[in-house]
DNA sequence: AGACTAACGTAATCAATGT
DNA sequence: ACATTGATTACGTTAGTCT
């Protein structure tokens, strides 16, 4: 897989870190239309799909899950402005509905892989990320999930773009 | 070149699990 | 009860496709 690479890009300035930005992201997806009047028809009916109906979905128009959920997760932003962020907690509408993927249970040794892959990079690409599934057996969504969450509650922790403890744009 | 949008990011929050 | 942490949300950003 020959993955162009562009020039560089510079050390500051961007909104994100230099790792944080694209660098071995997933291959795009591009719908056929049938798999486009699936999706559309299942977000009508209601825009908020647990895990049962996503994956149901997902295996009816042979798409995996995740890219399923990720597309409902754009679309609901394209949809007009349900409730901006004041009303925090779902003003009593369509609420997401129960049935949420089941809690992954990671075990110590799955742990410790991931945090040692944590502290030589915090952005993994996707090709570290399932290396990473492969090793612990976890699925790579759940990958991606670990190290978002591992970022959010474990700033400056990690070698490469750590936010504000590394040298990362010394001015 | 610009529009569109999948992939991905953060921040906040919901919620399961262990203490 | 509380802390930890996986899962989901809203919303913003990056980059691949298509016109």
């Amino acid at each position: 897989c020959p993955s162009p690479r562009d020039g560089s890009p510079d050390t500051c300035g961007g909104a994100l870190p230099a790792e944080a930005r694209g660098l071995g992201r997933r291959r795009r997806l591009v719908w056929t239309p049938s798999q486009r009047e699936a999706l559309r028809a299942c977000f009508e009916r209601n825009p908020y799909r647990g895990i049962t109906t996503r994956e149901e979905l997902a295996q009816a128009i042979g798409i995996p899950e995740p890219r399923v959920q990720i597309w409902f997760q754009n679309d609901r932003s394209r949809r007009p402005r349900q409730h901006r962020r004041e009303s925090r907690p779902w003003p009593g509408k369509r609420r997401p509905q129960k049935g949420r993927q089941k809690r992954t249970a990671v075990t110590r040794s799955q742990n410790a892989l991931l945090l040692r892959a944590f502290q030589q990079d915090r952005f993994p690409g996707i090709a570290t990320r399932e290396e990473l599934a492969r090793e612990t057996g976890l699925p790579e969504s759940r990958i991606q999930i670990w190290f978002q969450n591992r970022r959010a509650r474990h700033p400056g922790q990690g070698g490469r773009a750590g936010a504000h403890t590394g040298g990362l744009c010394h001015a």
